[in-house]
DNA sequence: CGGACTATTGAAGACGTTCAAGGTATGTGG
DNA sequence: CCACATACCTTGAACGTCTTCAATAGTCCG
């Protein structure tokens, strides 16, 4: 779904809590994840942190950075990462039809950060698990990455709690709600969905609203 | 209501809760606010509104529709408006300044809407109306409609909850203790911030991060 | 003047946070 | 293979911010 024509030399592998981008820095590269997950974050004066981005396997990160600014925000592995170097040049300089999957990317990622506004500005800690979970779901599928109704999940509590905003013991009691509920499994780094649906009903999603 | 006659008129007007666009239609052109204010937003299904984004005179109504995709949120008039209308057509039948301009502001919009993310996710509800404020404060001065310290503010205490993701009563209070605190003048449709600075640092915006 | 929207106030309650402790898993080096 | 350290998960109790509901006052505009 992700192949294209990469020189391997132009690989490149992360350990968690690496910086793949610094504030302020111009970036090594555009990154093609090919395996393992990243996150951009904000960090405020007194330690509260927000993640405003993830990264998953075939996204590429960012796409804005092509749009001509800085990083506003760092960008660190999750995980272990493999990933595919790609030059940090201006739109126009591409082939049409990449053009074309570009402005697709930078669509889609304007797309879910609206998305996530509306999480979490209006959704209850329930729901906005709910959405987090179908979201992750829904992409990994997308990429290829899930196997029936299950996929990795490798971030921790802590993690969502940084994505939903919430703190790490509602995260965790809220699970537990989700779990007794019989809405998801989710243990040793893997999430099941029994009833995707069900959950995405929970998620309060407008119809016809995607996720992915 | 109107005859449709219609003359090729590249200005149009709007009044407030006229729709600029409507979820899943293509819209009838890019609109460059001239005078007035709009906003998109999404509902749930149970009332519940947030606010994703405000459209200032000079802004772009959305820079994102050239991307190529049906908008998924409405955008409607909070006051009066006038507007240019510009055709929708993919930036790469702009001319290359007008495309450069058109990345920095998608490019904006992105940090915007990523900044909100972090306000959303992680601050209480003076730190919410501080960055709104400012944030409003500083793209009208950039527009050119700042007088000294104060600018116009049309929005109505239940839009800037629903833009802040608070309950317009919470607003109320809030914009109360700000007011006793000096931190605002907000009547008859006026803000006044008396020291910017200190307005700042109430909303916890990072050093350096620009809210425009 | 009348009607509709907007702002303000009070009281009660819910949802999520905070603090603190204990328990479980995971990986590393001896 | 075990000992140990570290990170992660879980639980309880008390608290606080924000919400909800309801009623009153103010403002705008035909």
């Amino acid at each position: 779904m992700f192949s294209q024509v990469v020189p391997v030399e132009s690989h490149v592998h992360f350990r968690p809590h690496q910086f793949l981008a610094r504030e302020n820095e111009q970036p090594e590269a555009l990154f093609q994840l090919q395996e393992g997950w990243a996150c951009r974050y904000r960090l405020l004066s007194d330690g509260r942190r927000q993640i405003t981005s993830l990264y998953l396997p075939g996204d590429y990160c960012e796409p804005h950075w092509l749009l001509g600014k800085l990083p506003t925000q760092p960008v660190v592995a999750l995980t272990n990462i493999r990933a595919a170097r790609m030059p940090c040049r201006s739109p126009s300089h591409l082939p049409p039809d990449r053009q074309q999957q570009f402005w697709k990317m930078l669509g889609d990622h304007i797309e879910r950060q609206s998305n996530w506004l509306v999480t979490l500005g209006r959704k209850t800690a329930l729901e906005r698990l709910a959405h987090l979970l179908v979201e992750l779901f829904e992409r990994m599928r997308h990429a290829g990455l899930a196997y029936g109704q299950q996929c990795a999940m490798p971030l921790t509590q802590m993690e969502i709690a940084d994505i939903t905003g919430l703190t790490p013991v509602h995260v965790n009691r809220t699970l537990q709600t989700m779990r007794a509920k019989g809405l998801v499994e989710l243990q040793s780094k893997w999430l099941r969905i029994p009833d995707l649906a069900a959950l995405r009903d929970v998620a309060a999603v407008t119809v016809g609203e995607s996720l992915i």
